[in-house]
This record gives C-alpha cells, sequence and structure tokens, in this order.
DNA sequence: GGGAGTCATTGACAAGCATCGATGAGGGTG
DNA sequence: CACCCTCATCGATGCTTGTCAATGACTCCC
C-alpha cells in the first residue's frame, strides 16, 4: 500500500471514501476498555441465568434465611445442580450461607446485592 | 413413577418435620415464573459478552452509522467473529444494518434498545 | 471481463457451561 | 454403633458459544 495519487485523493473527497482504505474513524476503539467490558459482562452473566434468577428471587422475597431443601423445591433442577448454582452465587458475593445442623441456609448480601445492582444500573446508563 | 402410599407420605412428612421447625417451607415457588425468568435472562446475555458490549457502544457513541471495516478496528476479534456478533445483535433487534455499495453500515435501533434498558431496568427493580 | 475489496456464511475446532448420578463428609437419631 | 439425612464435590456427558481460516456473494473500478 503506498501512496495515493492526487487525483486519487480528490476522488476520495467526493466519494467520502476509497476502498481500501479504513473508512471513516481512525479512532474507533470503544471507549470501554477490554478490562471495563468484562467486568460488566461479568456482573450480568451471574443473573443471566433462570436458575440462579429464581433462586435469588426467592431469597429475597423470603426475608430471611432458606434451607438448601426448600429451594431445591423452588426450582426444576436437581440438588447437584442447584448446589452448583448456589456456589456460582456465593462467589459473586450475592449470597452468603451458614451450615445448621444437617442443614445449610443461605441469605441475600444485601450490601454486596445492592452494590451489583448500582453498577448494572451504572452500566444501563451507558446505553442511554 | 410410582406412588407412595398415604402412610408412607405421612412417614415421610412427619419424619422431615421432625427434623427441625425452619425446613421445608411449603409456600416457597419463584414468583418469577420459568418463562419470565427466560425472557429476563435472554435479555441480559445479549449483553453478557465483552464484544457486542464494545459495539454497541461504539455504535452509540458514533450518532451515525458505523461500516463493519471500522468496528472490526474497534474489538479484538477478526472480521468472521465480528460479523458473527453483529448477527447476534440484529437478531436480537438492537441494531440495524443496511447495504451501501461495497460497504455495511449498523447503526442502533433507538427504540429497541430503549426498551431492552426499560426492561432489564424493571427486572433490576425486583432485586431491590 | 479481470482484479481487488467488503462482508456474510460455512465448517471445524476448542472452550465453557449446565446437568445429574455417584460418592463423600459430616451431623443427627435410634 | 449402624443408619439415615442434608448438602457439597467429583466426574462424565452433552449442549452451547466463541473463534477463525476458507470460501462465496456481491460491488466497484479499470
Amino acid at each position: 500500500m503506498g501512496f495515493m495519487s492526487s487525483s486519487a485523493v480528490q476522488d476520495r473527497t467526493s466519494r467520502q471514501r476509497a476502498r481500501g482504505e479504513r473508512c471513516c474513524d481512525r479512532d474507533l476503539r470503544s471507549s470501554l476498555s477490554a478490562a471495563e467490558a468484562r467486568a460488566i459482562t461479568r456482573d450480568l452473566e451471574v443473573l443471566a441465568h433462570p436458575v440462579r434468577l429464581q433462586l435469588l428471587e426467592v431469597l429475597l422475597r423470603k426475608q430471611g434465611r432458606v434451607c438448601v431443601c426448600d429451594l431445591e423445591a423452588a426450582v426444576p433442577v436437581k440438588q447437584p445442580t442447584v448446589s452448583h448454582h448456589l456456589k456460582l452465587l456465593r462467589e459473586a458475593g450475592l449470597v452468603g450461607s451458614e451450615r445448621e445442623g444437617v442443614w445449610a441456609f443461605y441469605f441475600v448480601r444485601r450490601e454486596a446485592l445492592e452494590a451489583w445492582r448500582s453498577r448494572v444500573a451504572a452500566a444501563l446508563r451507558w446505553f442511554e
């Protein structure tokens, strides 16, 4: 790719654009860095699954702690899968758990959920 | 799957209750139907990928239409992958495209994006 | 028509994710 | 102690998603 003749330059002006070059803006990197973008998508992914959504919803409706055996009854998957999704929610910080005897009780971590909500809300504001 | 005799049901129930008072709450279906949950997660999934997030962000920043070759420069994946993600955004209704000569220009469909935003915002409100 | 460029699609492959049976850890009960 | 219960983890399996080289459809310019 060498030089353009001056007539080619002229063509480009009248035509707006010549083939073989970059179309419009040179400077089109996203204002979102790859790191920022991944941070946002990680937040979205946590609840981008129906079971996790439903689990969190149940935990929220019952203000207190809920036993796993009850959560199990609230969603259409088997126990190991429930455990799996609860683990993801826990690793995301949105819920906590306590063992009590034979049972495990899960509960919403309000502050963390609130932080999650405002991060997502902030992300939404990008798209106004 | 077979039936349990009613005495077996009785035994089972009383045994579970005997194990604790909190467990096995009756009223525990999610207020979110499986269908509602699925609808929400589909909305979340669209933008739960860094490349799609960045593409949409670029399209929004340039108010008008953007040529694919420019979008290509804005994200860290190759052309077929860009095409792939643009297709997903298009199928979700968030962007549209027009062919113009050799070039394809993409643009944000404002109304659809706005509808998307309010659906997600409504979903967020579940988790207040 | 020939050549070069843009973009979509195809096809192959890999990586990630969801699911569940089996098993294990650990506590309660008789 | 022997047994049963709850829940976590492991391991195998199938499905979905992301990625890119290759190809194809189409357009423009000479």
